[in-house]
DNA sequence: ACCCAGGGTCATA
DNA sequence: TATGACCATGGG
């Protein structure tokens, strides 16, 4: 494993990624929803929506008339599926009292909670974990799976659970700053590079990613 | 016209 | 437990 190395070089590749976009750790989480299976481009739509409605709190989207939230998702896609997910979130948020009433919380407890809200999954809680609650927890998503595979560094088909593990161990004296930086640029090298050069012919990591993942490069 | 995007849930076997 | 169907917009 050179889980590491791989940071390294995607660091100096890309640089210092600004993530996660968002002007307050709400956005974080209610983007972390939107983007599921779908292009940020959307979900920016979307927000700039519920920001246009003043609506980009827990107890507005609560309040709010599903048909209308959707209206207001729309552009990001799957709108029925995303209002009734995020109702269910900001109901679980405000039960819980917001930020302040969840901030204390060990990351372990915290991420259960998450995971037991309807429509969060691995990823989103982990997105949230990450990006709006600064935890050390691994993003895992398709870049990174892809990646990886395709670096002959771990099976294209692990679980979201096993993926995870590795990282977090391999990485464990690593900062919440570099865990955040690392999925970013995994997310940036998979948007840039791999999307349309399959066999990383082209990717700065020409030399370390041969082309040992025929599933992913057909 | 086709494929995919910063996934997750639910029904079926 | 493990697949498949489904959700749906917008850009390439």
């Amino acid at each position: 494993m050179r889980l590491k190395g791989v940071y390294q070089s995607l660091k100096i590749k890309y640089g210092r990624q600004k993530w996660w976009p968002a002007d307050s750790r709400f956005e974080v989480m209610v983007g972390a929803i939107l983007t599921q299976n779908t292009a940020w481009v959307n979900v920016e739509r979307a927000l700039n929506n519920l920001k246009q409605a003043n609506a980009l709190s827990a107890k507005a989207i609560i309040k709010s008339n599903h048909d209308v939230l959707a209206q207001w998702l729309k552009p990001s896609g799957y709108f029925n599926v995303k209002a009734e997910r995020l109702k269910h979130f900001c109901q679980w948020y405000l039960d819980h009292h917001s930020y302040d009433g969840l901030k204390y919380k060990h990351t372990a407890k915290l991420r259960e909670m998450l995971l037991s809200v309807k429509g969060v999954g691995p990823e989103t809680a982990d997105d949230i974990l990450l990006y709006a609650f600064n935890r050390k927890v691994f993003v895992v998503d398709t870049y990174t799976r892809r990646l990886f595979s395709r670096l002959g560094l771990v099976d294209g088909e692990i679980d979201y659970e096993s993926l995870r593990a590795i990282f977090e161990n391999e990485l464990h004296a690593e900062t919440v700053k570099t865990f955040n930086e690392y999925h970013a640029l995994i997310v940036m090298h998979g948007k840039e590079v791999c999307k349309t050069s399959p066999l990383c012919d082209e990717c700065c990591l020409q030399g370390i990613c041969k082309q040992r993942d025929v599933s992913a490069a057909s």
